[in-house]
DNA sequence: GCAAGGTC
């Protein structure tokens, strides 16, 4: 009797499905799937797990924030708690008369920690368990399949330890710097603040750049440009670029402003392989997505879905490099019988000998690719994703696109202008994946030694620009540059951001509650980036053989008891700066009635309504929307001088919404709308 | 009620 367990349902369905050659039987232990045959006349068993079936966590005695002071927990053992109660169960049942038990979890550090959390629960449930192998494969393919289960290795304790490691170190500076901002805050319950290894560094980049676009001072530049005509308008600008001072600008312009002739003295053109895009991971994917208009979180859940139903594969994925024993061919085979036969025809008539490849090859999965052709009707946001996974896997197998730069040279009264074109002379893969700007204007054919009219020579003045907020999709990028998150978590950890009301709006802004907590933090590692890097590197020691589990463990909580002796006596001033924060976050402007600032609170009921703060001497008070996200302005109504806040609903644009529900701006609407039905 | 990591 043999057992086998997987990462996940569906990969134990399919790994079973392959290594009995089709002949597999599935039955349920309560709600949990088992596959079983026969294979080599032995039975075996095969399940799948739901990713972690074990959760780190305090004893339940230190479930009261207020009770126990912070610093308390970082000596406090974390238990581990079953997760799965039903999965346990089932693997109880299995394993009673099983010796032998192969660990086929996912290729890598997390798949190993979950593999050895369940060899260590089931050794407590068959002490006879004593023949434990590893699987190990990248893709679930007939070929990686049979390979690994054909060459069984060990498992890998000391990754695993190396993954404990890290779960040890997050709870326990998670859970005290969260108690600890939230209670020295007061802020308790659903409002409380919380601080992490990923999440805090995270949010402090967008700090970081919100700091520096409010603190841009633009500095204005000139250009001089030069407008010529050949059939089309060509605009060209000065060599010199920009212009520091406008005199300089100023001087050369007067100098050529009366030309009426440009002279061609030199026209250079170079012919570019472009190569077309790598194989898609999650971030490269996200970040695709994320141009379509797609969330981070929008998009995995789509991909998700398109996964789960078999169309595409698994999504969370850190590879670019398409493992050899994928079948290529017969994914265009079932692609062309979808509504991709004019693509699938030109991939293999005219195709690149080789796919591309990605400087990240991994051991985890394949890269994102599409699977099968829809054997039903997608959702328009299933068939977007979808069509942009596919698009991307034929760009993968296409030739390179072939374009043609062009530089001219213009001289004007002995001045020099530049301008450069683009052209593209063979598309191949742009065609086939148009998911970019074209910014790049082409130019009509220019000779040297040719005379152009000038149509206008203009000064322009402009300012330089303060650096740009992330996109969700520009934010993932930059976590995996710092390994901040991985990818399945990069998506969850921004989501959580704008749950804790860290951030706001579609592309994320901090909000001045986000902006003190982490200003409170600046001298601590838990919001830098480098508290990973180190991290990283320890796990890769003990993953090695030369640290052990709880050498790193007792490091990391000497650290952080150092850390909270610095932050101890911080905490009136930290309390002091969240608090204020906090306030200006909740505060829209000044009571009409009195002249104090009016607040967003909360009332007995749960209710958020705006209230005055000089409550109770003033009892101003106006009702919200219960729905959608508040951001306060500084505006006031122009019919009433009521003040205005903005209010976003789910799938709708941002409105500003005067407080005043006698504004006369709402009335004369009323009078200009036909007479409303009477309701019921 | 805390983290981050799996997965649904």
């Amino acid at each position: 009797m043999k057992l086998a367990i997987c990462e996940k349902n569906i990969a134990a369905r399919r790994i079973a499905y392959i290594l009995s050659g089709g002949q597999v039987k599935s039955s349920h232990l309560g709600t949990i799937p088992v596959y079983s045959f026969i294979k080599n006349n032995e039975p075996w068993n095969v399940i799948g797990l739901k990713g972690h079936i074990i959760n780190l966590d305090y004893p339940s005695g230190f479930n009261q924030w207020t009770k126990i002071p912070p610093h308390e927990l970082i000596e406090v053992e974390p238990c581990k708690n079953v997760s799965e109660k039903g999965i346990a169960s089932a693997l109880k049942t299995l394993v009673k008369d099983t010796p032998s038990l192969i660990v086929a979890t996912d290729f890598d550090r997390e798949g190993e920690l979950i593999g050895v959390e369940v060899v260590n629960l089931l050794r407590s449930y068959n002490p006879a368990l004593n023949q434990i192998k590893r699987a190990r494969y990248s893709a679930i393919t007939p070929f990686e399949i049979n390979t690994a289960f054909d060459n069984l290795t060990e498992v890998d304790y000391n990754l695993a330890n190396a993954g404990e490691a890290r779960q040890v170190i997050d709870l326990v500076w998670g859970a005290v710097l969260t108690r600890f901002i939230s209670l020295t805050s007061h802020r308790l319950g659903r409002d409380f603040l919380s601080i992490g290894r990923v999440q805090s560094p995270t949010l402090a980049l967008l700090v970081e750049r919100e700091k520096e676009i409010k603190s841009f001072i633009p500095t204005p530049y000139w250009v001089l440009l030069a407008q010529m005509k050949k059939d089309k308008p060509i605009d060209s600008t000065h060599e010199h670029g920009v212009f520091r001072e406008e005199p300089l600008a100023q001087e050369l312009y007067d100098k050529i402003k009366d030309s009426k002739e440009a002279l061609i003295k030199e026209v250079k053109k170079i012919i570019t392989n472009e190569i077309p895009p790598a194989p898609f991971n999650t971030t490269t994917f996200i970040q695709a997505a994320s141009y379509l208009g797609f969330s981070a979180a929008k998009a995995m859940s789509i991909a998700e879905e398109l996964y789960m139903m078999g169309f595409t594969s698994y999504p969370r994925t850190d590879n670019t490099v398409y493992p050899p024993s994928l079948n290529i061919n017969s994914i265009l085979q079932k692609l062309s019988q979808a509504h991709f036969s004019k693509e699938v025809k030109e991939i293999q008539t005219n195709g690149r000998n080789y796919p591309t490849r990605g400087k990240q090859q991994t051991t985890d999965h394949p890269p994102i690719h599409p699977v099968d052709a829809p054997s039903k009707k997608l959702g328009a946001d299933q068939e977007k994703i979808y069509e942009l996974i596919c698009r991307r896997f034929f760009a993968t197998l296409a030739k390179d696109a072939i374009s043609e730069t062009t530089d001219v040279w213009f001289d004007i009264s002995g001045e020099k202008f530049i301008t450069s074109g683009y052209r593209l002379v063979e598309a191949n893969w742009k065609h086939l994946y148009p998911y970019f700007k074209e910014k790049k204007k082409q130019l009509p054919e220019l000779l040297e030694g040719e005379k152009l009219e000038i149509v206008k020579i203009t000064i322009k003045k402009d300012s330089t620009k303060p650096p740009q907020r992330y996109t969700q999709g520009a934010l993932i990028a930059k976590m995996e540059q710092l390994s901040l998150g991985t990818k399945s978590t990069r998506h969850e950890i921004i989501s959580k951001l704008y749950y804790r009301k860290y951030v706001m709006g579609g592309t994320p802004i901090p909000t001045s509650t986000a902006i003190a907590v982490v200003d409170a933090l600046v001298n601590c590692d838990v919001v830098k980036p480098k508290m990973t890097a180190e991290l990283e590197a320890d796990m890769n020691d003990i993953a090695e053989g030369k640290k052990t589990l709880e050498e790193t463990v007792r490091e990391s909580r000497l650290m952080l008891t150092k850390v909270m002796k610095e932050l101890e006596p911080e905490k009136e001033k930290i309390k002091e700066n969240i608090n204020n924060a906090v306030k200006a976050q909740n505060t829209i402007g000044p009571c009409p009635k009195c002249g104090k600032s009016l607040l967003v609170r909360v009332s007995k009921k749960g209710k958020r309504f705006v209230g005055c703060s000089g409550y109770p001497d003033c009892k101003n008070t106006y009702s919200l929307p219960q729905q959608g996200g508040l951001t306060m302005t500084t505006k006031l109504c122009d019919a009433c001088n009521t003040p205005v806040v903005q209010v976003k609903m789910k799938g709708r644009l941002a409105w500003d919404l005067c407080l005043n529900s006698d504004c006369p701006k709402k009335k004369k609407k009323e009078i200009e709308k036909p007479p409303a039905a009477p309701t019921a």
